[in-house]
DNA sequence: AATCGGAAGGTTTTT
DNA sequence: CCTTCCGATT
C-alpha cells in the first residue's frame, strides 16, 4: 500500500511516518523539505485520515500549487482536492468569507493590496492635514503593518507607552490616530488589508470559541511549510488551531529565514520546544540538489552568522565546477558578460534557455541584464512581483469589478467615478466625501441619495451621479447571472474604459488596450478552466467574485504557463525561495546593494542578508556564477561600487579567478545608451493573463528589421519623418520618429506601418 | 473640468 | 534614472 515510502531516505521516512504528536522538521536547503510535506500528507491519507481533516499552510501560492500537484501525483485527484492546501492568507481569507459576519464583515468583503492600503493611508494623512513628508505613507503603513502582525489593536497601540514614546521621539505622534482612522475607513469600505486577514482570523478565533472549535474539529492535522517565516499572528493562529489535537507538523530551516523585515520571527522555531514539550524533531541534512562545491560554499558563508541552529548539510553529489566569478566594469557590461556566458554555455553544451536563471537583490537590477539578453536574442521571462496588476488600466478595470462586487469599496469608487471622464470632478467628489463623513455613511450611499444627504451640487451633477450609479447597478445585475468573463467583458465595454483608450491613438494607449485584452483573456481562461474541470458542465460557471478573490492574493510570479517555457528566468532572490535551477547567476554582489545599504548597520539585518545569499547559492544544482559591477548606474548617475563582503566569505579554492570585462569602450556605450533612452520607456508586453512575460522574440517582420535610426520614413497619418532611435525587439519594437508635421512621436512599429523613403 | 508639464520622490525584499 | 503626483493653465 505505501509503496511510495520506498522513495525516501531514512531521515525523511521517519519525518513522514511519525504522525502522532507535534513534529518539527529542520530541513537544510535541498534536503527534500517539500517532499517530506507531500509524502506526509499522502501517508496520512493512506492511514485512512479523512482529507477534509488536513490543513497545509504555505507562504506562497507557488509553493501551495506545487504541493497540490505533487500530492495529486502520489495519491490521485480525488482525495487531494479535499485537503485544504494554500497560503496563510488565502486560507484565512476563505475562513473569513464564511465566518466574517461574526466580526461584522459581509462575505463579499474586498481585499486591499499594499498599494490600495497605502493610497488610503495617504488620503487619511492629508485629511488630517499632516505633512506627508513627516508622515510618509510607506513609513506609516509599515508601522501599522508591524503592529497588526504583532496583533496590536488600535487601542493597544494608543495605550502602549513604549510604542507611544517611540513614535513621539520619531516625531510622529499621530500615527495612533492614523491607525485608528485607517481601520475605521477599511471597515466602512468592507475591506481588509493583508494583515487584517491574519489579525481578524485571530480575533475571530479568540472571541468566538464556537468558531474556533469548529475549525479545530475540521483541521485535525495541521502542516506548516517554511515555519521560520511565520510572524506572531500566524504563529498564534496555528497554535490555536492545533491546541486540541496537537497533531501539528512544522517544517523549516532557520538558515533560510529571509522575511524578518515583514515580521517573521525565527524564535517561533525555538518556541516550538516550549509550546509542545513532547515534540519530536527530525533533521534533514543530506542535500540532493547541488554539487559539493555549492554545498560547501553555502555552508562556509552561513558560518559567518552567529545565530543559527547547528546542522551539517552535506551531499553525495559530484564536486562539480568551481563557482564562476565575473568582475564587470559597469552594470551594462555585467549584463553583457552574463548574456555572453549564457550564450556560450548554451551553444557548447546544447542547453535550452530554461536551464539558466538570473537572481538579483532588487527588481531594478533587471533592466541592464534584460537589455543584454535582448541584444543577444536570448528569450527571457521575468518573474516579478505585481507589475501587471499595478498598471493603471488594469487597476482601473479591476476597480470596476471591485465596486460591482462590493458597493462599499470606496477606494475603487474614487478611482473610477471619473474614469473615463464623465464630468464628476474633484470638487464634487470632495463634497461627497464630506457628506459621507458628516452623516457617517458610505460614499456609495451618498451618491445614490444625493438629496437625502444634502449634497450641495447642481442638478446637472445630480444627473451625472445618477447615471453613474445606474450604470454600476446594471453591472451588478449582469454579474448576478453571467459568468466572470461575460461580466468582465460587459463592464470593460459598457463602462467606456476600453473605448477611452482606443480613442487615444498613441502607442501607450495601444499597449493599455492590449493589457486590458490580456486581462480579459485571463478571465476567459479562468472561466473555461472551471467548465473544463467539471467536464463541460456550463452551469457551474465561475463568477467574477471568485476571480477577484484569486487575483487579490496573486502575484504574477505565481503563475505558470505551458506556452511560456524555455526562457531564461529572472527574479529576485526572495522570489526564488523554494525553487531550484541548474545554472544560476547571482548578480550585483556589491556593498550597499547586496548586502543592501539599509541592512548593514545592525547585526540582525546583516545576518538576514547573508541568509539571503545562502538561499541564492543553494538554489543552484550544477553551477553558480557570481558577478559584480565596478560602476553602476543608480538614481541616474554613476556610482563607484565595492565588491560585496560576501564574496570574501567563500574560500578561494571554491571560486574561480575573476573574469574581467575587457571592453574599454563601455563607458562610451553607456553614455550613448542613456541619451537615446531619455524620456522614453519601453512597454513590456505581458502575454497571457496572470503571467508576467517579457519575451524577446526574434523579429518576424523583415520590413521592421530594416528600419534604422537616421532613416527617412513615411507614416500614413503623420507624413514624412526621420527615425531618431529604435528600441525593443520583436512585437515590442518601437521607434522615436521626428515628423515634420507633429514633431517627435513614439510608435510601436508593429502598428505604425512605416515606409522607408 | 481637463490637460499638460514640471517637480519630487523613490529601490529592498512579499502576502 | 523612472514614475507619480500636483499645480498651473486653458
Amino acid at each position: 500500500m505505501s509503496d511510495f515510502l520506498k522513495q525516501l531516505n531514512k531521515d525523511q521516512l521517519r519525518a513522514v511516518t511519525q504522525i502522532n504528536g507535534p513534529t518539527m522538521v529542520i530541513a537544510g536547503a535541498g534536503s527534500g523539505k517539500t517532499r517530506v510535506l507531500t509524502y506526509r500528507i499522502a501517508y496520512l491519507l493512506s492511514k485512512g485520515i479523512d482529507p477534509f481533516n488536513i490543513l497545509a499552510l504555505t507562504f506562497t501560492n507557488k509553493a501551495a500549487r506545487e504541493m497540490k500537484e505533487r500530492v495529486i501525483n502520489l495519491i490521485g485527484d480525488g482525495d487531494a482536492r479535499n485537503v485544504w492546501m494554500g497560503t496563510f492568507h488565502s486560507i484565512f481569507a476563505k475562513i473569513l468569507r464564511i465566518e466574517g459576519h461574526y466580526l461584522g464583515y459581509p462575505s463579499n468583503y474586498t481585499i486591499y493590496d499594499s498599494n490600495d492600503s497605502k493610497r488610503l493611508i495617504k488620503n487619511i494623512i492629508s485629511d488630517m492635514k499632516l505633512d506627508t513628508k513627516q508622515y510618509s505613507p510607506s513609513y506609516v503603513s509599515s508601522r501599522i503593518s508591524m503592529a497588526k502582525s504583532s496583533l496590536i489593536s488600535t487601542d493597544e497601540y494608543a495605550n502602549d507607552s513604549d510604542i507611544q514614546s517611540a513614535d513621539e521621539s520619531a516625531r510622529k505622534p499621530y500615527i495612533k490616530e492614523i491607525y485608528s482612522r485607517y481601520q475605521s475607513r477599511l471597515k466602512r469600505a468592507d475591506a481588509m488589508d493583508f494583515d487584517d486577514l491574519l489579525f481578524n482570523t485571530y480575533i475571530l478565533f479568540s472571541r468566538f470559541p464556537k468558531v474556533l472549535y469548529k475549525y479545530q474539529q475540521k483541521f485535525k492535522y495541521t502542516l506548516v511549510d517554511e515555519y521560520q517565516d511565520t510572524n506572531h499572528a500566524q504563529y498564534l493562529i496555528v497554535k490555536k488551531l492545533a491546541a486540541n489535537t496537537e497533531q501539528i507538523c512544522v517544517v523549516g530551516d532557520d538558515a533560510q529565514s529571509i522575511y524578518g523585515f515583514r515580521g517573521a520571527n525565527i524564535s517561533n522555531i525555538l518556541n516550538f520546544k516550549s509550546d509542545y514539550p513532547d515534540f519530536k524533531m527530525f533533521k534533514l541534512e543530506q542535500n540532493y540538489r547541488s554539487t559539493k562545491t555549492i554545498v560547501e560554499a553555502a555552508n562556509q558563508v552561513i558560518t559567518f552568522n552567529k545565530e543559527q541552529i547547528k546542522k551539517t548539510v552535506w551531499t553525495d553529489n559530484n564536486t562539480g565546477n568551481k563557482i564562476g566569478y565575473f568582475k564587470a566594469q559597469s552594470d551594462t557590461e555585467e549584463g553583457k558578460m552574463i548574456a555572453d556566458s549564457i550564450f556560450e554555455k548554451k551553444m557548447n553544451e546544447q542547453l535550452s534557455n530554461d536551464k539558466f536563471t538570473i537572481l538579483y537583490r532588487t527588481n531594478a537590477q533587471s533592466r541592464s541584464i534584460e537589455e543584454a539578453l535582448r541584444k543577444k536574442n536570448i528569450p527571457y521571462r521575468i518573474y516579478s512581483g505585481q507589475s501587471f496588476y499595478t498598471r493603471k488600466e488594469i487597476k482601473d478595470l479591476l476597480a470596476y469589478f471591485r465596486l460591482v462586487i462590493n458597493n462599499n469599496d470606496e477606494d475603487a469608487l474614487q478611482r473610477i467615478i471619473n474614469t473615463p471622464a464623465r464630468g464628476i470632478g474633484k470638487t464634487t467628489i470632495e463634497k461627497i466625501i464630506v457628506a459621507a463623513d458628516i452623516n457617517n455613511v458610505n460614499i456609495w450611499e451618498v451618491i445614490n441619495n444625493p438629496a437625502q444627504y444634502d449634497l450641495k451640487v447642481n442638478s446637472g451633477i445630480v444627473l451625472k451621479l445618477n447615471n453613474f450609479s445606474t450604470m454600476i447597478n446594471s453591472f451588478c445585475v449582469v454579474n448576478k447571472s453571467k459568468d466572470a468573463y461575460e461580466t468582465a467583458n460587459h463592464i470593460a465595454v459598457s463602462s467606456g474604459l476600453l473605448k477611452m483608450f482606443r480613442e487615444e491613438d498613441t502607442p501607450e494607449a495601444i499597449s493599455r488596450v492590449e493589457n486590458i485584452e490580456e486581462l480579459l483573456n485571463g478571465i476567459k481562461e479562468f472561466t473555461e478552466k472551471a467548465i473544463e474541470k467539471s467536464e463541460g458542465d456550463m452551469s457551474v460557471h465561475k463568477t467574477l467574485d471568485e476571480f477577484m478573490e484569486d487575483v487579490a492574493l496573486l502575484t504574477d510570479a505565481d503563475s505558470d504557463d505551458d506556452e511560456d517555457r524555455d526562457k531564461v528566468m529572472m527574479m529576485t532572490i526572495h522570489a526564488s525561495k523554494g525553487l531550484e535551477f541548474p545554472h544560476v547567476y547571482i548578480v550585483g554582489l556589491e556593498e550597499n546593494l547586496f548586502p543592501s545599504i539599509q541592512s548593514i548597520t545592525t547585526r540582525t539585518e546583516l545576518e538576514e542578508e547573508r541568509r539571503l545569499f545562502y538561499v541564492a547559492l543553494t538554489r543552484a544544482m550544477e553551477t553558480v556564477t557570481l558577478s559584480h559591477a565596478e560602476t553602476r548606474y543608480r538614481w541616474g548617475n554613476f556610482t563607484i561600487t565595492e565588491p560585496s563582503r560576501f564574496l570574501d566569505e567563500i574560500e578561494e579554492g571554491l571560486i574561480d579567478k575573476p573574469k574581467e570585462s575587457l571592453n574599454l569602450s563601455n563607458r562610451e556605450s553607456n553614455f550613448s545608451k542613456t541619451q537615446s533612452d531619455t524620456g522614453q520607456h519601453s512597454f513590456k508586453k505581458r502575454n497571457l493573463m496572470p503571467l508576467s512575460n517579457s519575451g524577446a522574440e526574434p523579429t518576424e517582420d523583415s520590413d521592421i528589421s530594416e528600419l534604422k535610426s537616421g532613416a527617412d520614413v513615411e507614416h500614413a497619418k503623420f507624413g514624412r519623418g526621420k527615425i531618431i532611435s529604435i528600441e525593443g525587439s520583436g512585437p515590442n519594437m518601437k521607434a522615436t520618429v521626428f515628423f515634420n508635421s507633429v514633431g517627435n512621436k513614439n510608435l510601436l512599429l508593429r502598428f505604425a506601418k512605416l515606409k522607408i523613403v
